[in-house]
DNA sequence: TTAACATATTCGCTTATGCGAATATGTTAA
DNA sequence: TTAACATATTCGCATAAGCGAATATGTTAA
């Protein structure tokens, strides 16, 4: 994943886009995606992988929960499409959504 | 191409972002990108297709050439990326080297 | 009108991507 | 230890994406 046009690929799934979109808002666990999203599973899980391997989100184990994040910026490209996430999405509806939805659920227990 | 993600798919090919990186700097047709980038020209040509669908890019007829410029920025995440091309490909060399070799070339005699 | 140039599109193929279903693994609580 | 929970991964498949080669179309200049 050096190549600049590998970073937008990771933001140009649906799905992806719509995890981007949570965790910039705060760190979810895989079954907080899986409600907050109505995804299956494993298809969280694979595109948890596919992001983690891109470099734009990491992992921490906390008890039975796998909590994500999204890691620092590295470079102009990584920083402005984390900043676009954060900050173009106030018109697209279901964007906003997925994050009022977020705001309304309780975190999942995890220090 | 309503979605956001779709939008950021279109970046997400090498050959469009070298195609979307030359014309944050200058117009170009078809056999410019030709030359510029040592692509052949029916690839060329699918890829700006493709970015035509996208909203992206516009095309002006002038004699023989097909004349490709950007358009003006519709919505928020668009603004962004483009301005990501424009700004973030500093420190990528080789698209950095492309820019380099369109200064140097005298443009297509097209008013 | 013919030749050379410029561009777009179609075709057949290969590879990449995304998916659901099934399953494996690890963790906590009873 | 057993059951329930949380997560990751594998498999087989369907569709999408990208490509080169060939070809079609339109334009200019001789």
């Amino acid at each position: 994943m050096d190549k600049p046009n590998q970073l937008f690929k990771a933001f140009s799934d649906e799905t992806r886009l719509r995890i981007l979109n949570l965790l910039a808002q705060r760190d979810c666990c895989v079954c907080e995606f899986q409600q907050l999203l109505g995804v299956p599973q494993p298809k969280i899980s694979r595109h948890l992988a596919y992001l983690r391997r891109s470099g734009l989100v990491k992992m921490r184990k906390c008890g039975k929960w796998a909590m994500y994040s999204l890691t620092p910026a590295r470079d102009r490209v990584h920083r402005t499409l984390i900043h676009c996430v954060k900050n173009c999405f106030a018109d697209i509806e279901f964007l906003q959504q997925d994050r009022e939805r977020a705001r309304k659920m309780k975190p999942v227990n995890c220090q």
